[in-house]
RNA sequence: GCUGCUGUAGCUCAGUGGUAGAGCGCGUCCUUGGUAAGGACGAGGUCAUGGGUUCAAAUCCCAUCAGCAGCUCCA
């Protein structure tokens, strides 16, 4: 007699002996085809095992669909490839080797870096061990053992994690199959044979524990999937979304040019970028008019002493551009004698006079806001700017738009009672909505960051702290959508809120921000008067919905995959002659159009229609007009959608007003998603 | 900043020790073609920069700069 308890709390009886697969079967012929392995008190075992007759046992039938099958044996996977790697490779020490979205990773140091070169020969000897079919068995070792065994396997790495990130546990699982043992907390597949097909993908740097300090190890990325048509879908899905990066498309549809000789991370946008860019900042304009901001211009670099008082300088002088020296300061320094290493250390001091290139707007919109007397009538204060800022980041997190050293953020600070908090909050979270409204973007997730309770580092009253954290709470609610609490993400000077998108390939970068400060207006001692004829000090908001212009278009180019919406669209429409005979009537249409306020250009050039065609689509022009003798006879266009195709001919003016009211209306319109 | 890879024509790339190639683009000419590439000819490169090895370097070595991936960082 078989007795089987399944998930659901069900008990199935046998008469006889019966495997893991005939239970799936009894259930239903369509699991039996999906079940891939059993768990048996949450021990895998194969479909052929046998289950123990007597006592009711737990029995799990893992299919495709169960949310941990894929990563169980992938993460089986991460310790065939560390295997095959160790039996290639001598004296390797095993780091870490987890699942990760899209497949997994094993950290290694070798004696002899790993090169991708190594890929064919580590893949051919994966191969040869999935097909020796050793089941993975687990062995659980008390402490002592455990780390006795990690160092008679000479697993440095290994003995640390125990002694230190495992320091509380008495017993300690590993893995073994053939002569390949690993500390692993498990589980596995019951036997290799379920790894479907692999690849390994790339092979980077990575710290030890993350920690800058520690040993640099390789970090060797690879997937699996259960049948070969599941990888190659997946292998062709990861070519598709790099042929919608922002720094491909932008250089194809000539949007922005970044320059060796200019530098490292600063953009030069060119005229069709400008153009998107310029858009954008009149879409947020409009609304920051509404909602009755005052737009300022302040310039791009202050006195040293600015940065004193707001604290930026020097403490965070690593990130900043070096300081220009005031002129006669340094002529001072030179008769002085000063070398070169004694300027550098009052450098690090911060006593040292000159300007910074701006690496945020708010200390000259403090400035602005306590260039007059304030009342709490004149609150809320809102002060917007386009502000360009410049950072010195780390010459290896730069690239394309999203990371960069000259950004500018559509910025703004608004100058706020303790009464006015949440209302405000509750407007800067619509703007962001608005914005990502607009373009269609839904795919973004909301973190509200608040104080680590564990930390001293946060400047305020914590009382001031608990109200603005639940006010950022629930201005968060206002945009009805699920969104993260994280301790420990606020900045020492206030709670906040980011809005975060993913790349084409899976980065995670933040755009919107919102954020609370109470430090810089006590640092500045702003005030304004009460009603009560006493001073009070403002609380400060920083935000930015966009983030900056130029991480937000990085992201917007990929999101539209280089499509934009014809309201965003530098070029809308294409004026396509089918021949020579036709140019003057297309120069007819084309100063109608523009004169409607279209943004049209013509290609005259002798090429066949389909060439154009080919052209136009390539640059993701929204609408090409195609004009020949018979449009010219009737006064039509035939109006070819970037889209849907062919939509035949219409009437110029129709087109015009079509036009019109598609840009009215900012329409966005995805080829994909 | 760290590790690894890469840098050849405007763009995408081939070229592994014997003084440079393709496709696209660009120019000129021919072609006048109705919904994704018509044809011919031509111009265009101190092979990222600076050193070194060698009779000889795009090719091998070192440094610098830049790009890519990851890590670390991001007021």
């Amino acid at each position: 007699m078989t007795t089987v308890k399944l998930p659901d709390g069900s008990l199935k009886e046998f008469d006889s002996a019966v495997s893991v697969k005939d239970v799936a079967k009894s259930i239903g012929s369509r699991l039996a085809k999906d079940a891939l392995w059993g768990e048996i008190d949450l021990q895998p075992v194969e479909l052929d095992y046998e289950i123990p007759q007597g006592e009711p046992v737990n029995l799990k039938i893992i299919t495709k669909k169960d949310p941990n099958a894929l990563a169980t044996m992938r993460h089986s996977c991460a310790h065939v490839m560390a295997r095959a790697v160790m039996r290639i490779k001598p004296g390797v020490q095993l780091a870490f080797g987890p699942t990760i979205e899209n497949g997994f990773y094993y950290d290694v140091e070798c004696d002899e870096p790993l090169t991708e070169e190594d890929f064919p020969a580590i893949e051919k000897e994966m191969a040869k061990i999935i097909a020796l079919d050793e089941p993975f068995e687990r062995l659980d070792r008390p402490r002592a053992d455990a780390i006795q065994v990690c160092k008679d396997l000479k697993q440095d790495f290994k003995v640390e994690h125990i002694e230190t990130g495992l320091a509380d546990d008495d017993s300690l699982s590993f893995y073994q199959q053939g002569e390949f043992l690993d500390l692993c907390r498990g589980p596995h597949i019951p036997s290799p044979r379920r790894i479907g097909a692999f690849k390994l993908l790339s092979i980077a740097g990575a710290y030890w524990k993350g920690d800058q300090s520690r040993e640099q190890l390789q970090r060797l990325y690879a997937t699996a999937f259960f049948t070969q048509a599941e990888l190659d879908a997946h292998l062709e899905l990861l070519e598709e979304a790099k042929k919608r990066d922002h720094r491909v498309l932008g250089k194809r549809l000539g949007l922005f040019h970044i320059d060796e000789m200019v530098g490292q991370g600063l953009v030069l946008w060119t005229p069709k970028g400008s153009f998107v860019r310029q858009k954008l900042q009149d879409f947020i304009s409009e609304h920051l008019q509404r909602q009755g901001y005052d737009q300022v211009f302040t310039p791009h670099i202050g006195k040293l002493d600015l940065y004193k008082t707001s604290g930026h300088f020097p403490y965070y002088q690593d990130s900043q551009y070096t300081p220009l020296v005031d002129r006669e300061y340094l002529s001072q320094l030179a008769e002085e004698g000063c070398t070169c290493g004694e300027l550098s250390n009052l450098m690090n001091e911060g006593e040292i006079e000159g300007y910074l290139l701006k690496p945020m707007n708010c200390p000259h919109h403090i400035r602005l806001f306590a260039s007059e007397q304030r009342s709490y009538r004149d609150l809320p204060i809102r002060l917007s700017e386009f502000g360009t800022v410049y950072r010195w980041e780390q010459s290896g997190e730069i690239g394309g738009l999203t990371r960069v050293r000259g950004f500018t953020q559509d910025d703004a600070h608004l100058f706020v009672t303790q009464e006015q908090l949440g209302q405000e909050l509750i407007g800067c979270i619509e703007l962001v909505k608005i914005i990502f409204d607009a373009m269609g973007m839904e795919d973004y997730s909301v973190r509200v960051g608040l104080r680590d309770p564990d930390s001293s580092k946060y400047v305020g009253d914590p009382q001031n702290w608990d109200l603005a954290e639940q006010a950022c709470r629930e201005a968060a609610q206002t945009l009805g959508k699920d969104f993260s609490e994280d301790p420990g993400e606020a900045a020492f000077y206030g709670p906040k809120i980011d809005f975060v998108v993913k790349d084409c390939i899976g980065r995670k970068w933040q755009l919107g921000t919102v954020q609370v400060d109470y430090n810089l207006p006590e640092r500045f001692g702003l005030e304004y008067i009460g009603s009560d004829n006493k001073p009070h000090r403002p609380i400060m908001i920083h935000r930015a919905p966009f983030g900056s212009m130029e991480r937000f278009i990085g992201v917007l180019i990929e999101h539209f995959a280089g499509s934009f919406p014809l309201w965003l669209a530098p070029e809308q429409a294409r004026i396509l002659t089918v021949s020579d005979k036709s140019e003057e009537y297309g120069k007819r249409v084309e100063s109608q159009m523009r004169d409607a306020g279209i943004r049209v250009k013509g290609d005259y050039r002798s090429e066949k229609l389909g060439a154009k065609i080919r052209d136009g689509q390539l640059e993701m022009i929204p609408y090409m007009m195609i004009v020949g003798p018979r449009d010219a006879e009737n006064g039509t266009v035939s109006i070819r959608d970037r889209i849907d195709g062919d939509l035949g001919a219409i009437p110029v003016e129709e087109a015009i007003a079509k036009f019109q009211s598609e840009v009215a209306e900012k329409t966005v319109r995805r080829t994909s998603s």
